[in-house]
DNA sequence: GCTCCCAGTTTGGTCGTACCAAACCAGAGC
DNA sequence: GCTCTGGTTTGGTACGACCAAACTGGGAGC
């Protein structure tokens, strides 16, 4: 009975064939056998090669591309991308953009930046290496010097903040404070012509610097906390 | 008329009519034209509406349901879903189980759960409110009673940490706990035969509770800590 | 021999039609 | 009122065709 065989794996798949080459080729990717920068076959071969319609093989294609196992640019076969978190991030990205719409939306990522970075402030303080502490100093100088260009000034005040994400050498982590500011960026730049706002800004990561560079993991999540909700306070202002 | 604007968008962007296609629905969405259980239309009114193939169509509701906005079974109207974070990170789903066949993967992630939960256990013990410590006692009750069902402690377990996670009443952060259940929920499952640990983690909980109700961050973290850090012990030995 | 250009080929994107199977629906027959 | 039944709806799949842009190879012109 081949034929109740096929429909039973049909039906256990939902009844999608598509479905199953997708699965076959993340399959491949997953075991190395189609390594980062390798080229999937062209959708004709692909047709040849397992069977199916052009239907199926561009809808499995579809699916690799939707997930960030491979990037498909039109004509041009599609070129397999190892996954990472940042891939794995990018795919939640137009859904979060949804999501913020609504206050809340924003508030809650916000607060979930907020407790990250304050975890991370209290990790810095207690286990930051010199190296890392002049990485900071470095960054923090050149906020310092950008406080009279908010273009740059920003720039500077991510590369801040990022550190914080980078000492861990957690990518999981540095992936995630990517998300973060892409995310928050498009309520971030309404507030960059605040200027005056620039210097208050530097002040407060220099109590952070001050507080991680003495190893007072309390001193470090209290200053980050107040610069973050004061921040806060700047968003929102702007929304009302 | 409606057909004529699409065709000039379309020509503007020189391909891709599916994306187009995609982003009039996602606005819908984000706009509230179309409601969470709302139906799609069926994919050959979509077609007639918008003046493109078939192929197009499928291909956008594809795109939708990839991104976790649609829910689309076989010969049922696409129904919509208003995004969640929880429906973001389904999206990261194929993705991040790849991730977790290189050991490092499961590390990071790790990591980042105990950063995370090392936070939310500090804020626990500065926060909680009567009715959440209750919230607690309970799950640590339900905990020690399961002590001897491996499968029933999993669960008690996987509750207990979960209401750190929704004492924030953060979506985002209630997501993530899911996020990191599910991901890790892999390597967890080697490890439930050792009942002997049973006893041994219900006992870290017993000190996490403790310091929460005492209202003393340092040691809910330090009780959190290490009681996370020993489960990751178990998990890397089962490994090697 | 080298460069440049052009026609033919590859390849993804789109379209249209046709058919299937399961779900749905409405009316016949009891 | 109930069930059975056949037509209709709807998503899944298959072919086949055409387009436009990128690629390729080889010949024209220097």
């Amino acid at each position: 009975m081949a034929k109740d065989g096929v429909r039973e794996e049909r039906a256990a798949n939902r009844g999608r064939a598509a479905d199953e080459l997708f699965r076959t080729f993340s399959e491949m990717i997953a075991r190395g056998e189609l390594k980062e920068g390798d080229t999937l076959p062209p959708e004709r071969e692909i047709v040849e090669t397992y069977g199916v319609s052009r239907t199926v093989a561009r809808e499995a294609v579809q699916a690799l591309a939707n997930r960030g196992l491979v990037e498909a640019r039109p004509r041009f076969r599609p070129v397999v991308r190892r996954p990472s978190f940042e891939s794995a991030i990018d795919s939640m990205g137009s859904v979060v953009s949804q999501l913020m719409g609504e206050p809340d939306g924003v508030r809650n990522l916000f607060e979930t930046r907020i407790l990250t970075e304050a975890g991370l402030a209290r990790e810095a303080a207690r286990h930051a290496t010199p190296a890392d502490i002049s990485k900071l100093a470095r960054a923090l100088q050149a906020n310092r010097e950008a406080i009279h260009d908010s273009v740059q000034f920003y720039e500077t005040d991510r590369r801040f903040h990022g550190l914080l994400f980078e000492m861990t050498g957690n990518p999981v982590l540095i992936a995630t404070h990517r998300a973060f500011v892409e995310w928050l960026a498009p309520q971030w730049v309404q507030m960059q012509k605040l200027r005056d706002r620039n210097a208050t800004n530097y002040e407060a990561h220099v109590e952070i610097f001050d507080a991680i560079q003495k190893g007072d993991p309390d001193a470090a999540e209290a200053a980050l906390r107040r610069h973050l909700a004061e921040a806060w306070e700047q968003v929102r202002g702007t929304f009302k």
